[in-house]
DNA sequence: TATCAAATTTGATTTATATCAAAAAAAGTC
DNA sequence: GACTTTTTTTGATATAAATCAAATTTGATA
């Protein structure tokens, strides 16, 4: 089997909505990234070994958990053309604590700590590319931790149905539910209520 | 009265925390510092409108809260060499959905987003500051929002007490509770529970 | 398509926390 | 130092969600 052409345009985009890279920084870049993919259920980091990898999910659903005594809690999901990296680990260089795996078969391109610091010193852009993106990154978990304070269960599950329809497709319920905050059960419940809710709007808007 | 000689050291030293700065960089950035002070309860940013400041604390204890309905939620406090500012409004150049409160008379000083973006051109530096910065920033955000799914109202009392115990005196006691995610009731039980804890232990050392 | 395993839903009960209301304590103020 | 206001605590009850357990449904595989 011939070695699939690895597409970085997807990358490229990314990055060019944060910052317009020349060529030569793209091709920089180019240099220090390594293609990956892996299978569905695949641990890229497991708790207690240090992150050493940044990456960029080209195609796949990669889950970002805690386990925390017998449950698990679900930090994040990242799908196409976004970043990835247990940033605790990554940057101050410890032991991570969360998980990363993959819910789907994955393809990504993956940056190394030390590669990260070669742009660094090799070009300041790289600062303003991460800053900018750190910025995003913050403002949507921010986003998400006040979501989860000010809400009740069922309003959660409508803003992300709202938000990201289609995860619930890709994703396991389980996982959604530690996602939200509350159990599975309470989350099939919730669900049960939010069906009947759709069908009564549908039926009286056919009369 | 004379006007205070103002202290740019302790902002110096935080910074240089993250990137050792040139005389010359610090001088940059003190010509476009706004001194600043306020006494308690003071609005520095209400929601609605959209936050032009990126403050340093130089003393006091700030809160940034949401209004929810009929309740507050605190978002974060902050004291003397914490940076805040509501980074949703000032990046995006939204109107704020938090606020910015002082809790007790305050210092501080104040760049303008015009301020930082000239900034940005004149040293790359910058970039790397901020980008350290919203690092930092991140972290801590995600721990925090970890320890509210993690752990049960008990637990997290404890563990603020442990990381914060002097914020206990300075804040009052709704605030934390909303800080914590539960109601000022829960936490004055909670509380009752870890006073008689203590007291159990403190006696059966003395025996 | 029958069989098995995994995922989801439903049911009964318990538990933690919210809510509402009032009392007690603490902090200002005249 | 008495009086008022604010803050915290305590009590009784209600409620949302967790837990434990079982029943369905869905999906994969032979």
């Amino acid at each position: 089997m011939q070695p699939e052409v690895i597409n970085y345009e997807k990358l490229y985009l990314t990055l060019n909505r944060f910052v317009v890279l020349s060529s030569q920084q793209q091709a920089n870049v180019r240099e220090l990234l390594k293609y990956q993919e892996c299978s569905e259920n695949h641990l890229l980091l497991k708790e207690g070994e240090i992150a050493n990898s940044f990456y960029f999910i080209v195609e796949g659903v990669i889950r970002q958990y805690y386990n925390v005594e017998d449950r698990e809690i679900t930090e994040r999901f990242a799908v196409e053309d976004d970043f990835v990296c247990s940033l605790y680990s990554f940057l101050l260089r410890k032991p991570s604590r969360e998980n990363i795996s993959s819910i789907s078969k994955c393809k990504f391109l993956s940056l190394s700590y030390e590669g990260l610091q070669y742009l660094y010193d090799s070009d300041p852009v790289w600062n303003k590319v991460v800053r900018l993106l750190m910025e995003k990154h913050f403002i949507e978990l921010e986003e998400r931790s006040f979501l989860l304070k000010a809400q009740t269960a069922p309003e959660r599950y409508d803003d992300l149905m709202q938000r990201k329809p289609d995860l619930i497709d890709r994703v396991k319920l389980g996982h959604i539910a530690s996602y939200l905050g509350i159990t599975q059960e309470t989350l099939s419940r919730v669900r049960a209520r939010y069906r009947n809710r759709q069908r009564i709007r549908k039926q009286s808007s056919e009369i």
